[in-house]
DNA sequence: TGCCTCGGTATCATTCGGTAACCACTGTGA
DNA sequence: TCACAGTGGTTACCGAATGATACCGAGGCA
């Protein structure tokens, strides 16, 4: 299967731990720097940065700098960055319906030793 | 959005580099370890090793040894696994979709310097 | 004069993933 | 008889990725 290699090119941008979080956070528009560190609970500022910018090298978002003081740079989805967040949608539905689910299976996993 | 750490402790599965590559070729039944070893290029024996058991420590699947000599060890989507595999579909179609629009993206923007 | 916000860097510690070697056991071939 | 391969791992080690923390400049505000 030669896929196999092509698809973990691409899981390696969308699998990096942040970057669904991050789509997710956009989906209803442009948010700051700041917006996303609080709305993301406990990324560190360098890998939003990180995320940020790996993102926008791979055409996900855009960054968009207003040259005032303080600083105000938005993020936005890009048409690609829209299909991916459709794409990853019921993946992230699936966490939320069977994180419970999953706590359990590891709890029982661990009191089997 | 309480969600985020929920999600994100979801993600730490599934996100984990192979977990989704190994969910997939699972698809269409159970393989043995060394088949899975030889379906998903590039994989380390450990991180397979490694892969498989955080799989089966969440109710993904199930791990079945046969006492023989050679060893026989086979896995196995569990209905749990089978739904997360339904929900990354349209994930890993997306990603052979859109691979070449990314590589594009990301030349573009290092060629910008 | 301090002190805050914003959007980051710089620095360091910790964890993760990959490589290579080794293991037990059996079957196969010379 | 002796070597070697396949099977499903484990272990030691190392470099890369990640995370925590501190710091920065410019302006606003008290």
């Amino acid at each position: 299967m030669q896929d196999v290699c092509r698809t973990r090119a691409v899981l390696d941008i969308v699998g990096d731990k942040w970057a669904l979080l991050v789509v997710r956070m956009l989906k209803d528009g442009p948010l700051r720097f700041t917006e996303l560190k609080r709305a993301i609970d406990g990324i560190s500022q360098r890998m939003l940065t990180v995320t940020l910018r790996d993102l926008e090298r791979d055409g996900i978002l855009t960054r968009t700098v207003r040259n005032v003081m303080p600083p105000h740079v938005s993020y936005e989805l890009t048409p690609t960055g829209r299909t991916l967040r459709e794409a990853a949608a019921p993946l992230l539905e699936w966490s939320l319906e069977n994180l419970p689910h999953i706590e359990a299976a590891r709890a029982a996993y661990d009191s089997r030793g």
